[in-house]
RNA sequence: GGUCGGGUGGCCGAGUGGCUAGGCAGAGGUCUGCAAAACCUUUUACAGCGGUUCGAAUCCGCUCCCGACCUCCA
């Protein structure tokens, strides 16, 4: 099947057709995260947006190469570039190796993407071990003569850089805007201009995280670790660079200078950014204090939260907004979407009991060419959940009786609805982990049922109302007697 | 301050010139031993003011408000 899939870039500010540079192969990078700390709810928006966008664009057929970095090698904390790095100022609070916070971290990282079920990329490349690649990168940059050495450090030459290429061509910003408008930061003594960032870092004594080079012991600049990897797996240039929205001014512009500088290209063909989460309309952040870690979400343990919320009722959640708009995160919003994701389960559980008619009242294939449309447009999730709703509503009528429908259209129904909840949007059904507890519920049903052949109201509504205390919802209808958890 | 992006009904959230997005909540109905669920019907919109147009939530201008980036951040 073919599909005209658009992309909006970065670049252009305009939506694209996709067209790989190399079909069926795609090479996608996203900058991962620093692992110095657990990942808030924030960051696992980002991943789970690329989750979908990796999905879908294995659903149509592409073989993506998938690479996602693990930032392990201490970035600095403060602005400038002195002070200590991230994971050397954890390592030292906790008394552990650098190594062991890096370790602690990348470990529960994965564990949360997979609780939110998002595939592991095909590659995940750490700093840490791709510190020869990253001097090759700076010398190769200073060769180009668009980096200089100042007493071990070496830094990237943006206004030279500028002279040839446009150093904003991702942010929008022009060159002379930017000069004008950075704050004064200390620490720049060795830098020539306002603009310039490292390359390469002279450590202290006292930094743990450091490498021998050509210029000094010390550690790679902010930016370098991505393009250093992107080349390395990817090439010169590929089809997807990707990330948080706040990277663009900076990491991705940076990210940008250094590959043209060394390799004489932008690395990816369409840049890909997500928008961020919210709480009261601002961003999530560590350091504004008002991040959630997934623990919190799932067990409701925090004071803005009223109850927790499963990781999959989660993703839902966050699935039903674009990911390029920024969507707020607040109690209301995550009940009323908990009880549509219910809604779209119970449709689904129903789907295998429906009954096939000769003829049929409704046709599937324009539903199905209009959630192919809805991901084809920047992979908009949310219009895509609004017609598996649409479905949802026809599931419910034909298992009703209210609608008639035939076995080729049930099959395409049951097909789309895989295809899309599961494969594509990277849900799963919560409720039916366990292979028992059908049988259960069946028996019991069945023993309820009995005293409501008996007129024995009082045993049905015990059974009943005993199941819902514990968490479990019956459900009479014409055909019979359905249950899900509540 | 500079640059960029937003302001959609009670809440969340799609939608870039004409045709009901969707979910949740509210109202009425069908079904039911009673519920629940489901189904049907239905109310409340496009920040404000001007302009372009036969026609604007959608394009243009101004005003107000919010956010992001400019400093590590997905």
């Amino acid at each position: 099947m073919k599909q005209n899939l658009f992309v909006y870039n970065t670049l252009t500010r305009k939506k694209e057709e996709f067209k790989p540079l190399n079909a069926p192969h795609v090479g996608m990078y996203v900058c991962g995260p620093t692992v110095y700390s657990d990942v808030h709810m924030g960051n696992c928006r980002t991943y789970i947006s690329f989750d979908l966008i990796f999905r879908y664009l294995q659903h149509l057929g592409y073989k993506v190469r998938y690479v996602r970095n693990v930032t392990d090698a201490g970035h600095l904390e403060g602005d400038a570039d002195e002070g200590e790095d991230k994971i050397t100022k954890k390592a030292k609070l906790e008394k552990l190796e650098p190594m062991e916070v890096v370790q602690q971290y990348t470990v529960g990282f994965r564990e949360v993407m997979k609780t939110f079920n998002t595939l592991p990329p095909s590659i995940e490349p750490t700093a840490t071990g791709h510190i020869i690649e990253q001097i090759e990168m700076v010398k190769g940059i200073l060769d180009k003569g668009l980096a200089y050495e100042v007493d071990g450090s070496v830094y990237f030459d943006v206004e030279k850089y500028n002279n040839s290429q446009d150093y904003g061509v991702l942010s929008g910003r022009n060159l002379e805007d930017m000069l004008n408008n950075t704050r004064t930061l200390g620490g720049q003594d060795e830098k020539h201009g306002k603009l310039d960032f490292a390359l390469w870092i002279k450590a202290k004594p006292e930094h743990l995280m450091k490498w021998p080079s050509p210029w000094s012991v010390g550690f790679p600049g902010w930016h370098l670790e991505c393009s250093a990897m992107s080349h390395k797996y990817l090439g010169d240039q590929f089809d997807i660079h990707g990330g948080g929205l706040d990277l663009v001014p900076t990491h991705h512009t940076n990210e940008i200078a250094q590959n043209m500088a060394c390799c004489g290209k932008n690395p990816a063909r369409y840049w890909v950014h997500t928008n961020m989460l919210t709480v009261n309309g601002q961003k999530m952040s560590k350091s504004l204090g008002n991040s959630f870690l997934p623990h919190e979400l799932f067990s409701g343990n925090n004071h803005i939260l009223s109850k927790g919320y499963s990781p999959m009722m989660v993703r839902f959640f966050m699935l039903q907004a674009h990911y390029r708009s920024t969507l707020d995160f607040g109690n209301e919003a995550m009940e009323a979407s908990e009880k549509g994701f219910k809604r779209l389960m119970n449709a689904l559980s129903l789907l295998d009991g429906l009954k096939t008619n000769s003829s049929t009242e409704v046709e599937i294939q324009p539903l199905i060419d209009r959630c192919y449309e809805a991901m084809n447009d920047d992979f908009n999730s949310p219009v895509l959940i609004a017609e598996l709703f649409e479905a949802s509503r026809i599931i419910n009528s034909v298992h009703d009786n209210k609608l008639k429908i035939d076995s080729k259209n049930l099959e395409l129904l049951k097909n789309m609805m895989h295809t899309f909840v599961f494969d594509v949007l990277g849900l799963k059904d919560e409720q039916t982990e366990n292979d028992d507890l059908p049988k259960i519920m069946d028996f019991i049903v069945d023993l309820r049922n009995e005293a409501k052949v008996n007129k024995d109201y009082a045993t049905s509504d015990k059974i009943r109302n005993g199941l819902q205390q514990i968490g479990f919802q019956l459900k009479d209808g014409k055909e019979g007697t359905t249950w899900s958890k509540a």
